[in-house]
DNA sequence: AAAATTAATGAAAGCGGTTACATTATTCTT
DNA sequence: AAGAATAATGTAACCGCTTTCATTAATTTT
């Protein structure tokens, strides 16, 4: 069943069904309603392949996750998803899995006219191969847009937070609570977000007047094994920190597991926040302040810049749109920071 | 760049690039490399576009899974992913919210020619338009694989796991554990899981001779803040219950939530066992009981279902594939139940 | 009512691949 | 070395839609 088919059972010709189904207009009403309903009769649905073939554009966005599990990208998965939904755009769903080898071959594998525009977290701040593929796309007007994670040297669009300050926020609030031994456990200086939230941390330090200890800047990787056992060396120290700010949502598991199975206890023994809320925690009385930030909309925004960039991917390509979503921090349990300030003074 | 530009390059026909590209074999080794070089340094990509209208086949599979966010389901979408990319097959990503016209419309706008077959975690049990869509795509020669919930009398492909004999075993651990007043938060009995773990706890009790009591069966309906107000509900009964199986992750989560708001304790005034884990919750020190079963797997054997019916989609199409994975409990503190048994027996 | 304008429709050439079939080149027989 | 068999390559139609341009029908103008 095809259009050809359809036009014959109309008496008319495949160009006026064409334009009937997409409403291009100059078709007699009469005609335009003798055709709908034999579509609606067959049950017709136009190919999208020939479609695509023809026009030279499909309406199929690709999605490049560097971790499907993780519950923070599926709220931007969330977004992006409702939103693309909204334009008729299906999503082409890519995991990475943090492999940087992979995130190649994802995007050598995309052939350039299945694709209206690509959404990407990238693995690395520093790839140049995943930029160079980047390029190519955008050279050939496929619209890129970053997501969360910036790459060096570039300027593609994006979405991003305010990764420095939302950290720097964390840290003063730690400093004002009375904390002086406040560690980090930094996520891999080859992201930005990694890079940004240490800065944030040192910043915050410095203004403050507190020197920077090399032992108290610890690396998790933004994983939670190796957060674990950050976590673990920074109580190993002659000198234990007094708070901790974990670089994103798995490193502050990582810490909180290593916590519990010490028998420590947040706030009495040690004061903690993270970046990225995670569900469920606060519901389950885990009272762990945390930097927020509008994830589903970091998603649904990434969609809209996508579709801005397509319908004008031709006129100013000079302009590069960026937007950079606040933080904020939020506190929980926090009177209890107070009331235990004497603790926190080792 | 097209074919015809890299047969120009080469001296040869498209017919011989073609064979070439997709390794058809046929051609002189000097001419395949020679074009295998071309093709190499212009960086030209076969329009895959092109390729499926003209052998009418995609490599594209369609996954539609109700809730985007649910970590249980990012599991699976891993495993389908992962076993997809193994395939070279490129997923599409549809959220439907757990709502069924939503549900309907991804379906109607599923272009057969765009997509190869189609994984789908249906939102009801009872559905007879997306069965019905789900049919028409079987019969155009597109196979369709069911993930975790069936649909009544159909028997369309799947992946589902056991959920009567997992709730069984749940409620017959409590019971042998000295329990006798179980309750259970039930999901909606509109999908298949909801009503298979309802049936489970009953075949539990009334194995033992524990008569069932409307009051202990409610409804979470799968959802965090249902569930919560189901064990409200419970815990303002004449007669509390002493233990809860709770039907799935949400459900459980739910149920902590509400024990933890009443300064309620586990073991000590309530016993739970939930149905699928929930990440973390473990690390966390948050000692739950819960049936588990082999999440990721179930994704990727879906795909390979997939796979399997589609390669031999012409023959034996009376052969209906389904998988049924086994679960099994973990328990998690279960000294403990022993410890407290006294204090079970209210 | 004829001419001019505008609306409705159709014919046919793409879009970029694949592939059946025809043709030419090469190797094998005897 | 001529003929047969096989390998390599090319030609051209086709996949199902869109769209330009030409054509025909319907309206409007005068």
């Amino acid at each position: 069943m095809n259009i050809y088919d359809i036009a014959k059972l109309a008496n008319v010709s495949p160009a006026t069904v064409s334009r009937v189904i997409n409403n291009r207009g100059n078709v007699k009403e009469d005609t335009a309603n003798k055709i709908k309903k034999i579509i609606e009769n067959t049950g017709y649905i136009p190919s999208a392949t020939a479609r695509n073939l023809s026009v030279g554009v499909s309406k199929n966005i690709a999605f490049i996750v560097p971790d499907i599990e993780n519950p923070f990208f599926s709220k931007i998965l969330h977004g992006i998803s409702d939103r693309a939904s909204y334009y008729n755009y299906n999503v082409f769903m890519f995991g990475s899995d943090e492999n940087i080898e992979k995130e190649h071959r994802i995007l050598k594998s995309l052939s350039s006219d299945m694709i209206l525009g690509i959404l990407v977290i990238p693995v690395s701040h520093d790839d140049m191969i995943t930029a160079q593929y980047l390029k190519e796309f955008e050279e050939k007007g496929i619209p890129v847009v970053l997501i969360d994670r910036d790459i060096r040297n570039c300027s593609f669009h994006g979405v991003f937070s305010e990764d420095e300050d939302g950290a720097y926020q964390a840290v003063k609030c730690l400093i004002e609570e009375g904390h002086k031994d406040i560690a980090i456990i930094t996520g891999p200086t080859t992201s930005r977000p990694g890079l940004n939230r240490l800065m944030g941390y040192q910043r915050a330090l410095q203004e403050h007047g507190i020197p920077l200890r090399e032992e108290y800047m610890v690396s998790g990787e933004f994983k939670l094994e190796e957060s674990y056992h950050a976590a673990k060396k920074l109580f190993a120290l002659n000198h234990v920190p007094t708070a901790i700010f974990t670089s994103n949502n798995l490193t502050t598991i990582g810490v909180l597991q290593f916590i519990r199975e010490s028998g420590l206890k947040l706030v009495r023994d040690i004061s903690l926040i993270g970046f990225d809320d995670i569900d469920y925690l606060n519901l389950l009385n885990i009272k762990v302040s945390i930097v927020d930030r509008p994830i589903y909309d970091m998603g649904y925004q990434a969609m809209d810049l996508l579709q801005n960039n397509y319908l004008k991917r031709d006129e100013n390509r000079l302009i590069t749109q960026r937007i950079s979503a606040k933080t904020w921090l939020v506190k929980r349990g926090s009177e209890k920071h107070i009331l235990f300030k004497g603790v926190n003074e080792r």
